[in-house]
DNA sequence: GACTGTGAATCGCTTCACAGCA
DNA sequence: TGCTGTGAAGCGATTCACAGTC
């Protein structure tokens, strides 16, 4: 799992479980493809192949939404996809702003993804001054300095941080001060941010992380046992660090923060 | 979410429960930051604040790897960095190919949180053949014709894909054919894969769906009353589509592939 | 006959609360 | 005394299985 919210202890929003929130894209997505082949109608078996879910926790999903179905027949894709993109607030328009337009940034401004779904990139934003003018995916970036006057100016809610690590925090403060209550964090740090601000997160290299993980299982079972759980290493004391710790695979890692 | 697996069913690792393996990579982040200020030991509770969960969380996360703390005191910060960097196979080195160096690819090329944990990208493969040989991040970009080669002569299991969804299953099929057994999706397509493979999908614009909706609803708040659950537009019928419906907040909206 | 909608059962994760140990 | 480690309780999500409806 990439993503995680901050806070909002079982708010759980107009009774739609958080966990069918999240799907709900994944089903539009598919919905929007049969629409397009001009697909009229689909039973929940179709539609849950075309979105990798199962049918039963699709119908279930969908019944939070409402009885949107027809029994013997399946659902109206076009109706559909019109529920769930006002489920999900896309009948609206939606600017946002990108704040580090650096390899991250600017493919973010770049991504289609974006616009054709009511996100409206309303600006790029970059403390580097060079920046400043030139046009990323056509939209000229502007100085950090102009944070404040961008958000409120445009009334933007939702803001996109690519920065590096250690200016996330202080990017996410002056969003969070000039308005923005959505965020969208692609900078390896935990943002800290009041009540009432949605911070969802977006980490490349964890997804690596967990997926060699299980790539590393996978290896161990070929070769029959498990790999050693305990190893008979070094344990704590009470001295830290530097002791020469060895694993079963050989030296410790060369861990560093990104 | 910003991810799931694909297949697998209840096949829980070795005990440690799918949820704890996520989470991993937020403690390892947090030690890493310590040990760099050589902060010897930690308590539950200050490791849990620096990674953004709750501190029982985090003892029972812990209690899955072992008992590597000590009561009274707190963990030693070195020894488990070590310890969450071999169970989830950091210890070791991982070459993996990014296919699709468009703005993502060439982004995620040059991310520093890969090669910092063991990661290293051993190729990048592009479609395009007059990107053939151009250096992006330091690494020339092989052609697509040349991916079966560089998966087995560099012993690759893990692929990133990072084309366009149109291309995505193909490429997806090519790599578990060559051998690649983990798969990191950036392209908004859900991959089929045999069984033993494993996928995990970043996909950019679900994520900002998913702010739009708790958006959406905290700006429904404000107003008092739920948004209109059911709106009493047109139903389905026996026809589809285009009978200009309308919902509360105006047009059906422009949603689309991306 | 086919397929949706949903109560009930189940599963897995989170949280609580405290026993166990340095 | 302070903090970890963990059974047990609580809770949300998934799955089952079938009644309801076209």
């Amino acid at each position: 799992m990439a993503t995680g919210r901050t806070h909002r202890p079982a708010t759980r929003s107009r009774g739609i479980p958080e966990a069918t929130v999240a799907r709900l894209p994944l089903y539009l997505r598919a919905l929007t493809a049969l629409s397009e082949r001009s697909v009229p109608t689909v039973s929940s078996e179709e539609l849950a192949a075309a979105a990798g879910v199962n049918s039963a926790k699709l119908r279930k999903d969908f019944s939070y939404l409402g009885s949107y179905g027809t029994r013997g027949v399946g659902y109206d894709v076009e109706y559909l996809v019109y529920q769930i993109s006002r489920e999900l607030g896309l009948t609206q328009d939606w600017p946002v702003v990108i704040v580090g337009i650096g390899n991250l940034g600017a493919a973010l401004a770049n991504y289609g993804g974006f616009a054709s779904r009511g996100f409206r990139v309303a600006a790029l934003i970059d403390a580097d001054p060079s920046m400043a003018g030139k046009p990323v995916a056509g939209i000229p970036v502007q100085h950090t300095d102009e944070l404040e006057k961008i958000i409120s100016g445009n009334g933007v809610s939702i803001g996109v941080i690519a920065t590096p690590a250690g200016a996330a925090q202080q990017v996410c403060d002056r969003l969070v001060a000039a308005g923005v209550t959505s965020i969208l964090n692609f900078a390896p740090t935990v943002l800290s941010v009041p009540d009432g601000v949605d911070v969802r997160k977006v980490d490349l290299s964890i997804e690596l992380q967990i997926l060699a993980f299980h790539e590393q299982r996978k290896a161990g079972e070929e070769a029959e046992g498990e790999p050693a759980a305990v190893p008979p290493a070094a344990r704590p004391g009470a001295s830290a660090a530097a002791d020469g710790r060895k694993g079963p695979d050989g030296d410790v890692p060369a861990v560093m923060p990104a």
